[in-house]
DNA sequence: TCGCGCCTACGGATGTTGTAGTAGGATTGA
DNA sequence: TCAATCCTACTACAACATCCGTAGGCGCGA
């Protein structure tokens, strides 16, 4: 699982799953700002979409409505983002964080803050934390 | 310009220009390792592609044979990547590099590489061609 | 000069994405 | 009970991407 590709529109609509948690095509397609409505029945290929991908799934039915439910993981999501960027990089998580850093994305500031914000995991394979990838 | 996206395939190809420099679609193509390996004319129409994108461009005939050579840098060409990345991260880049540490990705031992690394940018400005890591 | 092999231009089959319409079943308020 | 709604399933379709084939041009060695 997870490991089909989302095009950007998919993606659009797993991030509002991901904001609502368990929700209809209905509640998905009111809560997209004004600028990026689109017709009810796009919301709903997208999301059925999405489902074939397996990234979202079918909860529960209410009336004739269906519930979904993001399948994967939104970190586990950006996980598989981050490694395909990686590859651009040629797998070299430095060389992004250096690219952030030359183009003024991040700066040393940050670095530092996020250091002092993070459990020192001196075992970095820990898994301990939510989910999992 | 570098504003045009570019699709995976293309990507790819870009990718092997930079790496050999000025170069014909059939080095391009004998360069790609065997697992990626794809007819000749695939090559030349994603080559081809990029020179509409301006991503390439002709610099040479040599006998019936075209040269190419990269337009856009690398490090340009990254950045947008990011950018693209980062609205994924709602647009935070700390957010990025949290995702790093927590999957692993990335070491504080890496951040604080970098940080010693980077000269404290406040005029460098680190025009350094191909520093593979 | 000829033919062979490599090159380019063009075209096309197939798949994916974005967007949306329609038919018809289920739900429900009056 | 009925019509107004709302939802789902299916279909449509244009734009674009991927991948490759063919036709014909050009350069070079025999």
């Amino acid at each position: 699982m997870s490991k089909t590709r989302l095009s950007k529109a998919e993606t659009r609509i797993l991030e509002q799953c991901w904001k609502l948690g368990t929700c209809s095509v209905r509640e998905i397609l009111d809560s997209l700002p004004e600028a990026e409505r689109v017709a009810y029945t796009t919301v709903q290929t997208l999301v059925y979409r999405l489902e074939q991908k397996g990234a979202v799934r079918k909860v529960k039915k209410i009336g004739n409505a269906q519930l979904f439910a993001p399948a994967i993981d939104q970190s586990e999501f950006r996980g598989g983002l981050v490694r395909d960027l990686l590859d651009l990089f040629g797998g070299s998580p430095r060389l992004l964080v250096s690219n952030l850093l030359e183009t003024g994305t991040i700066t040393l500031r940050d670095l530092k803050a996020l250091q002092n914000a993070t459990p020192s995991r001196k075992s970095s394979r820990g898994r301990g934390g939510k989910g999992h990838a």
